[in-house]
DNA sequence: TATAACCTTTCCGTAAAGGTAAACTCTGGG
DNA sequence: CCCAGAGTTTACCTTTACGGAAAGGTTATA
């Protein structure tokens, strides 16, 4: 039962732990986010795949489409050194941040519309 | 070329004038959004087109979804008295500003998580 | 052996807002 | 009379992240 000693993992034992639907799991390895080992045509997860897993669920929380995530995990494996990496991720980080801020900015303006669209209707009638 | 005087409208002037396509007007009319005379086969957009077009947008703009914007514009000139109308407006823009500022919350968790994600990286190395 | 409880692949559907192409048709000007 | 340009229709394509159903294989256990 205890999840944490285990080294190879069954797509419904992962589904479980993260909370998501195995439809997910395997859409994430046609996405090529993930691939697992087969034992005949069963998936065998190992902790390393455990571990991509909740990159990509952390990626996912911070608003990284699938495809982003998958490069940002492909790159990250790719002939670069240790330090190369984290300024590559680093770098994708700030345009996230960037992105999430103009769309809060979106968001804002939206809101000041809906405001002033409120305002015009008060004033119509005197009826709040 | 005064378009403020004219009394009725081909396709191409109405997308000129808001600077939309002309498919995007036609999206709108297979959406049941619009509803414009026709000419043989041409459509023929009046001065009350153009207005309700300009409440399309403006709705676009403060986003509520085309099928949000069929609904209000349909019920907003349904058997209902004038007041009734100005509260079920109230409602709508109630709704969407409550929506926006969830949006906005999830924004604002988003940037915190990847505020941790590049703290997490500095710590590492010590390198900012 | 049957039944449950897993697992597999394949494929269609969803929302949103159009893009884009093919193939007409109509209208004004020279 | 013919062409160019504008307008028309239908209808399939795109993106994103899965949901869900069909139809079938495998394993375990009662």
């Amino acid at each position: 039962m205890n999840t944490a000693l285990q080294e190879s993992y069954s797509i419904s034992q992962l589904a479980k732990a993260f909370g998501i639907t195995t439809r997910s799991i395997r859409h994430y390895e046609e996405k090529g986010l993930l691939r697992p080992a087969r034992q005949g045509k069963q998936r065998i997860y190992t902790r390393g795949d455990r571990v991509r897993l909740q990159l990509i669920l952390r990626g996912k929380r911070v608003g990284f489409s699938l495809d982003e995530i998958a490069e940002i995990l492909d790159l990250y494996h790719g002939p670069r050194g240790e330090e190369a990496q984290r300024r590559f991720l680093l770098e994708k980080l700030a345009g996230k941040r960037a992105q999430l801020l103009e769309q809060r900015q979106c968001i804002d303006n939206m809101l000041r519309e809906l405001d002033d669209i409120e305002q015009g209707l008060q004033a119509e009638t005197g009826k709040p």
